[in-house]
DNA sequence: ACTCCTTTGTTCACTCGTGAAGTTACTGTA
DNA sequence: TACAGTAACTTCACGAGTGAACAAAGGAGT
């Protein structure tokens, strides 16, 4: 086994991972799905089976052809750790390679402590070592930020105040997994791409809103990140010339006119609220009727339409999903944005589909777990050594107890 | 020959494109230039020089190793055609494996005409007969517009006021070459990558500024094109809530603010110009230093800086690259935009270097020849068949007369 | 029941491309 | 002048993946 292990054979780990995350499917469609041909997927499945990696499973109901054989994965207890790393807390889920969680723990944390970097370390490690599942395939990491050399060590984050921190090694060594880091957005919208809405789809922008704003740009399949891992930076497009200055210095910035603390901020002037109450009593007045209240949220959301529109227009996605704590309020938002949006898009995408998710608090770690699960379909090899090895955990140790 | 026509031969392809627009290379450099290993680089010259392709040119001087082996294309009287489809007026150009134009003809042209379809194919056909080059690889189309299944047939530009008008196919059969068609600011950004000065970045954004507005996006390498071919599509950016409505329906639209038409039109109703002077009268008074005239001018900049900030802020390109017929003034428009643009971006884009290229009115046009001459390094196959016939061509028709 | 059609899955010969190891041909230094 | 260092190129054995042809297993119409 040591020496076989030489060979990484990524398409096999391809199968493997499409099964996962697609659940049982027949040798046929596999092909279809991965771009690649019958004869391969043939070959490939004879050798999973050997291994005792996948089992057959029952055939299918033809549909005016031979019927197609299913085949699945031989065991299902396979998953990746995601961390979420915000300012003021972490957030840490398992997830199994179906990208359900099965377990999630939420941290205080204090990202501009000098201790953060041991901190997160020993809270991860202890994830992993309270884990029942028998296989790990690695650790994702999404953090508010950008990753220097993808799939490397050192993380840049002006919202968590890191330079060059070198997260990556520090995790790897600690728990002999592969880690992999990537902007949240990002690794939200790679979730979406695999397991929620944005599946199936070429072309989709992922936007969230709520204490900032971003995107995940999904484009030809592929997550668009940047010369330098910035894009996706929505929040600093100018929308206004007057309004508050953002943190980036510049006046009239997205997210300094929307985000929840301006939000909150404007309606605590206005005295739509009280001056110590938050964005959620800000969302019960609203839901409530008080109309000064619907319309801080709905001009919110005429300035995110307008500029949604914008990046609508320069991207031509099929389809926007929108995310974020700030989704909960979204019926608040809609009636802002809607009459904001479609009408500024060009007339060929007018009929854009919008799709708003519930919102669950663990979504983001998901989404960072799946920078794990995606890996073996990244045909350009983009995630590295750290690819190769989880590729390599995937195909030597998910195999049915034997 | 028949028989053997049948293997493509991807890289053989690969390897005379790069020849053609990089210039003579070392097999070292080629291997390295089109991620591929030294062995195969090796075994394809070998093959080329056997079939008289390239040929073996000086050794180049040594920087501390075995000096390398330069080779060349056998034959640079290889070359494409490249068309402009503009409302009212046809450049067609003829350039060389270099990317140098030799030859330009432009041609007034009615696109709403019932003849239009006809008088195109005619007038490309003449360029194609006139033609002393001894190997066409194709002709490539740019249009103000959308192009449905790429390298396939049917057209859409509201521009031209086309819909679905087969023009691949007709080209195809009337001059027995391969056709690719694209959005004419896509092909020009292929232009800027190929032979310009995107060379060697991986992602920039062409931005192109006259009678309408638009952006050629390169990400990762290749052109981002969008679901639907409308990527680039920054015209429609809103940038104002006032403003002139816009032929797209909206109103508050970059394009209706800052094109040609729109500039002579506030010029001519501030009295700065006369009533039947046009856009080359204001860009006299303004290079005189008429402040009307200049405000004019600088205003625009101002909203194209802002907008175009949005643009960097969401795709984090490494470069800026401005062109278009109202680049030729563009110190007029810097007074704009700059101060509007730099202070507008994240911090960390506020260097980003913004180059404007000097304006050459068949720049169009050999960005559409770009189609051709970029195919051969098209790894995914996006041209399908066309570029099939094309990579034949090069690997058949470009020996040295023999 | 028979034929035609459709789709799945398999076999086989073959090409493309690679990694590893070695060879060649220079520069710089003791 | 010998030696190490460096980079360009070559050879070779091997694996990954494919296209083409075929076999298998059903449905639908007659």
């Amino acid at each position: 086994m040591a020496l076989s292990s030489t060979r990484t054979n990524a398409s096999r780990a391809a199968v493997l991972a499409f099964l996962g995350t697609h659940g049982a499917a027949s040798r046929a469609e596999i092909a279809r799905s991965l771009e690649v041909s019958p004869a391969l997927v043939t070959k490939l499945a004879r050798e999973l089976l050997a291994d005792q990696l996948i089992i057959e499973l029952t055939h299918s109901p033809s549909r005016g052809g031979r019927p197609a054989q299913l085949i699945g994965l031989a065991s299902h207890d396979i998953g990746a750790i995601g961390v979420k790393v915000a300012p003021d807390h972490l957030t840490m889920v398992e997830v199994g390679i179906d990208g359900e969680v099965t377990h999630v723990e939420t941290r205080d944390f204090e990202a501009s402590s000098p201790h953060a970097l041991a901190t997160l370390v020993t809270a991860v490690s202890e994830v992993v070592k309270l884990s029942t599942r028998r296989t790990q395939l690695g650790i994702g990491v999404g953090i508010p930020g950008s990753v220097q050399e993808q799939s490397e060590h050192s993380v840049n984050s002006t919202q968590l105040g890191w330079t060059n921190v070198p997260l990556g090694s520090a995790l790897q060594s600690a728990t002999n997994l592969p880690v992999l880091i990537d902007n949240n957005v990002s690794a939200l919208a790679l979730a979406e791409s695999l397991y929620g809405t944005g599946r199936g789809h070429d072309h989709f922008l992922v936007v969230t809103i709520g204490s900032g704003v971003g995107a995940g740009i999904v484009s030809h399949g592929s997550i668009i990140r940047g010369h330098s891992g910035n894009a996706g930076e929505i929040g600093h497009i100018p929308v206004t010339t007057d309004g508050p200055v953002c943190n980036c210095g510049a006046t009239g910035c997205l997210e300094a006119a929307i985000k929840e603390e301006s939000l909150v901020r404007q309606a605590r002037s206005a005295g739509v609220i009280g001056p110590h109450d938050g964005i959620g009593a800000l969302e019960v007045r609203g839901a409530a009727g008080d109309p000064r209240a619907q319309e801080v949220f709905a001009n919110a959301g005429r300035l995110f339409g307008r500029a949604v529109a914008g990046v609508v227009n320069t991207l031509d996605p099929e389809i926007v999903i929108v995310l974020g704590e700030g989704a909960a309020s979204w019926p608040l938002w809609a009636a802002g944005f809607e009459p904001a949006f479609r009408p500024a898009l060009i007339p060929q995408k007018r009929g854009i589909q919008v799709v708003v998710e519930g919102w669950q608090d663990d979504r983001w770690a998901q989404g960072a777990a799946c920078l794990i699960l995606s890996t073996p379909f990244d045909d350009a090899g983009v995630s590295g050594k750290q690819g190769h090895l989880i590729r390599e955990r995937l195909t030597t140790h998910a195999g049915a107890p034997s």
